[in-house]
RNA sequence: GGUCCCAUCGUCUAACGGUUAGGACACUAGAUUCUCAAUCUAGCAAUACGAGUUCGAUUCUCGUUGGGAUCACCA
């Protein structure tokens, strides 16, 4: 790439691959390298690395790693690409790692670190090595931090620096903003490159002049790349692609103050020492791939393999247009969207592995019993072509489909669970007697066909709060009247009399029904549907009406289980107390 | 604007170059001697457009159109 000479003054001679020389004063080379090792020790390449041996694994094996930033909630795509990264490394018996990117410290969130962490272990999801919440660091290929690995991304830019691939920068804000003007006027691709690339070729008595001003300074990486070749990249989902080569000079130490390095640097430092065996990330950073992939030459790394993969999208609700989940926008990207509405993570967790492999479907519908881990997570089907749109009818009815197949005591404690965290009232009487929740909550459970109407917890108490009359004379009977305002209040009246007039509690389920065709058809309702459809003028109603009196009646709802079931649950006493 | 990616029912997707273009969710209708849910049955519904290669194209090629991503001292 380069040859170097070091001459008996103080000059090195660095030869390009482009033919061009740069001269370089060693004094200023050192000067350059003592300000970026402010307050860290610069270690050779050697000394670092022998800290990160390989992985003994087998040949197979995947080392995936996520890397959020700490910057804000924890997002539903950052969730589905953990699951991913689980599935892949567990299957192939390789190493799940978590690594927090918090190398931006203007936006970092005091909590970022927890709220990463809390919801991973909240879907199950608990990296092999990574960080626990309170910042610690567990694994032998840490620390996981990245600002706690400073060092390592200076020692890495000194040698850039070093071997002329790297170089300070002072250009303002300004003077990038005026750069990006005048390539637009000259509608010339915008960029810190080449010609435009402010600082890489100043003289030495410029920087010297910079430096002596104590100008902040960004290191630059000096690229040797040309647009108008072309990198082949073999990405494992999407394929060959062919892209033009990285020409920017990009920053790689920032000139905040921090010395911490830009995510450039710091994922192909990181995931060459921690072993990363294929970059699962997604696929908005296929732009600088050819970046990474110049870096890690520059850097005599064996190039990674990638993996991009499509983000999550959504129907913009302004727009119209498709785009990608966004925070700011989107309400449903955080994942506590999810969990706090309680949709149970199981379902969750199913919906996303639908997206990943649409075979999961067939499977899951096929394995009803078996954990979701035993699902073999097929890289190959791995959605490589576009984003899919977030469904939430489907992604509701996988979790309609989880809560019914629950058992009735796993029902029953997130029942309870549930209430106690988000309705105290609804939990008190739940709780004020136990043998009666549990007949409530197994209403229609039992059998191979159970009720589907639950898709998130927090419907419990709209569901079953009206089976205790402190909930029912709050919340449900004073709607009994907008329910019932197709029926003329003598109607109700008779169909009330009527009914307790035959009403015996210890009646089965067939004579309790005799019954109330009986004081249906005595009330002037149809039992005869046939007949109702067809003279419907000569009735007050049919059956069903007659029953739906009876059912808001007792629950102010017209939507609820068997009413014979129902009246079983709640007793003689509370059933003439509501049909009255 | 440059660059790259993508294009099958409303949505997620399946289909060695030969299928009646399949499934799931949603939707509609009917059945289930009480509502809703569940369940069952039936129905609606797609290869963006235009060329080319081929006996034959959803599949391969080119173009058009449309969508997405990216072009920060954010990751």
């Amino acid at each position: 790439m380069f040859l170097l000479y070091i001459t008996n003054t103080q000059f090195i001679i660095l030869i390009l691959k482009s033919g061009k020389i740069l001269l370089m004063n060693q004094i200023l080379t050192e000067r350059i390298e003592s300000l970026l090792l402010l307050s860290e020790k610069y270690q050779p390449r050697k000394e670092i690395e022998s800290k990160y041996p390989s992985r003994n694994l087998p040949a197979d094996a995947i080392v995936t790693r996520s890397a959020p930033s700490p910057t804000g909630f924890m997002h539903i795509g950052t969730v589905y690409m953990c699951l991913l990264n689980q599935f892949f490394a567990r299957q192939t018996g390789g190493v799940y790692m978590l690594r927090i990117e918090d190398t931006d410290k203007k936006r970092e969130l005091s909590d970022g670190i927890s709220q990463i962490v809390d919801a991973l272990n909240q879907f199950g999801l608990v990296p092999d090595e990574g960080l626990k919440s309170d910042g610690t660091n567990y694994g032998n290929y840490g620390p996981y931090l990245q600002s706690q690995r400073k060092a390592y991304y200076l020692s890495y830019a000194v040698d850039l620096l070093r071997s002329g691939r790297a170089y300070p920068c002072f250009a303002t804000k300004e003077q990038l903003d005026e750069n990006y003007k005048k390539q637009q006027t000259a509608k010339v691709r915008p960029g810190y490159y080449g010609e435009w690339a402010l600082w890489r070729n100043k003289t030495d008595e410029e920087v010297v002049v910079a430096l002596d001003a104590n100008t902040p300074f960004v290191l630059r990486f000096r690229s040797e790349g040309s647009h108008d070749k072309r990198v082949l990249i073999d990405d494992v989902l999407k394929g060959k692609l062919e892209l033009p080569q990285n020409d920017l000079d990009v920053p790689l130490i920032k000139a905040d103050g921090s010395q911490l390095p830009t995510y450039h640097l710091a994922h192909v430092v990181d995931d060459y020492l921690m072993k990363t065996n294929i970059i699962l990330r997604g696929d908005e950073w296929l732009p600088s791939t050819p970046l990474h992939i110049e870096l890690a030459e520059a850097l005599k790394i064996e190039p990674f393999r990638y993996a991009h993969f499509a983000a999550i999208s959504v129907i913009d609700k302004n727009g119209g247009g498709k785009r990608k989940l966004s925070k700011r926008k989107d309400p449903e990207a955080d994942v506590k969207y999810w969990t706090a509405a309680g949709y149970p993570i199981e379902g969750i967790k199913a919906y996303l592995l639908g997206l990943a492999n649409s075979n999961f479907e067939d499977w899951y519908r096929a394995n009803p019993d078996k954990p979701l881990e035993q699902f073999e997570l097929s890289l190959n089907k791995l959605a490589a072509s576009r984003s899919p749109l977030l469904d939430m009818p489907k992604f509701e009815d996988y979790c309609k489909d989880f809560i019914a197949s629950l058992d009735q005591k796993e029902f029953n404690k997130r029942v309870i669970e549930s209430s106690k965290l988000n309705e105290p009232d609804f939990y008190e009487c739940i709780k004020s007697d136990e043998e009666y929740t549990n007949n409530v909550l197994s209403i229609e459970r039992s059998g191979n066909k159970p009720r589907k109407d639950m898709s998130k917890w927090s419907e419990s108490l709209q569901l079953y709060g009206y089976f205790y009359d402190d909930i029912y004379l709050k919340e449900f009977a004073p709607k009994i009247s907008d329910e019932l305002a197709d029926f003329a209040p003598e109607v109700i009246n008779e169909v009330v009399k009527n009914f307790n007039d035959s009403y015996n509690p210890n009646d089965d389920q067939q004579t309790w029904f005799n019954k109330v065709k009986e004081a249906a058809e005595k009330s002037g309702f149809a039992t005869d549907n046939k007949a109702f459809k067809a003279n419907p003028e000569l009735f007050k109603g049919n059956v069903a009406d007659y029953a739906k009196i009876l059912r808001v009646k007792l629950t102010g709802k017209n939507r609820t289980p068997d009413l014979y079931t129902m009246m079983s649950v709640m007793g003689a006493n509370r059933v003439k107390s509501r049909i009255k």
